[in-house]
DNA sequence: GTCTATAGCCGGATAGAC
DNA sequence: GTCTATCCGGCTATAGAC
């Protein structure tokens, strides 16, 4: 599986995002037509997504949000009732999507080695795909209220656990010889956010997705593979 | 070096901090009696890391500094001329402490290995005496206006420098292998930086520095020293 | 559906009493 | 040195015209 490969399977665009929200609340939403929802909300969580990564979604005014969509303030409030309300959308979808991906992925495979590079690689491509968000979602966790910030902290949670999982099923089968599985998951997990949380870096460097993938599953499976 | 004795060498504290900030800055300030402005601003340095750490530096007032410092708006203006200075206090007298404590771990000590395993441990040691300072300049960078952001990424960058030299003369001298010195050191950073971005996680699952300073030099070792 | 205008509030900052 | 009172600008949110 390359990066070209998983693109090709795994087809989406802040459109088809924006085009399952409305599926999705199509009842609640004040404006009615999909195609002007569409094109609107994906201007907004785009733009806010941009700008709060460049100062933060709490530093976002909704007069910034409405000189860089284009949009007035008036039309801003005919797709989210408050500014916290724009925070859970975007959260609450992003990381619906990921999950979507992320277990398409893993489906049908069973041998434990295969898993974690299956998992590694998809897991990376996702957060090349989707950048934006996941940087987001790592830096606003704590801007959330608290009911929010329990979910975001249980979607991270649950793909170590994931992890977690794939690294005791494979000491199990006597694949991976591991001492202590908690702190080995969080290590993959900490070279997985790295590349979202340092993109800048990785641009600057020349490293692309591929080469990134290549070198962190070298280097964990060195220090896991039974020899 | 255990952390213990690491903690024993380099005793310093909130107080200790702002009490060098006082004799750097003497002349500026407009308070004049030295334990007045140690105790004053420790415990503005203190409450100001506390509230932004748990909702962002943006988000917190400087009603909200006020009245969980006790100090009055009027009295918190006699130690900082605006909110952007305090960001900038707070952020120039951490990395100048930083630097500081890490340069004097480094000295006197040439063997590549042994460097790698001193600064990684120092790293790790110093995030965690200052874990909210560390968390703070991560989570704050993009707040900061140009010039201040510069120069938190500037140090961010120089920190792996030297971790990419360490790497380097190790190779030279054939005790490590590595293929790509860029990437195994932004490994290392990342491995290096979990620590203090997830100190919640560590906590909860009773793993503490030295057990976490084990565990990745242990990896680390594992992945680049020829065998 | 989208806009403009504005209500009402909260933030940073300061003046002047003690 | 520290406090209270206050200014004013910018913020979220909404009402009502088009």
């Amino acid at each position: 599986m390359t990066f070209e490969e998983f693109k090709q399977q795994h087809r989406f665009s802040m459109e088809s995002i924006c085009r399952d929200f409305y599926h999705a609340n199509k009842n609640r939403l004040k404006i009615k037509k999909e195609e002007v929802v569409v094109r609107n909300l994906s201007n907004i969580v785009e733009t806010t997504l941009a700008i709060s990564i460049r100062k933060g979604f709490d530093a976002m005014s909704l007069r910034d949000l409405s000189r860089e969509s284009g949009l007035s303030m008036g039309a801003l409030y005919s797709y989210f009732a408050s500014k916290e309300e724009l925070l859970y959308l975007i959260q609450d979808f992003g990381q619906r999507t990921v999950k979507t991906h992320l277990e398409a992925e893993l489906r049908d495979i069973t041998s434990p080695l295969e898993k974690l590079r299956a998992f590694i690689r998809a897991h990376l491509y996702l957060s090349e795909l989707m950048q934006q968000w996941f940087y987001f979602f790592f830096m606003e966790t704590r801007a959330m209220d608290k009911q929010d910030r329990k979910r975001s902290i249980e979607s991270e949670l649950m793909t170590e656990k994931i992890v977690i999982e794939i690294l005791q099923d494979g000491k199990a089968a006597q694949v991976f010889s591991i001492q202590d599985e908690l702190l080995t998951a969080g290590a993959i997990k900490a070279l997985m956010q790295d590349w979202y949380l340092k993109r800048w870096k990785f641009r600057q460097r020349n490293v692309n997705v591929d080469m990134y993938a290549d070198y962190i599953t070298g280097m964990i499976e060195t220090s896991i593979l039974d020899t």
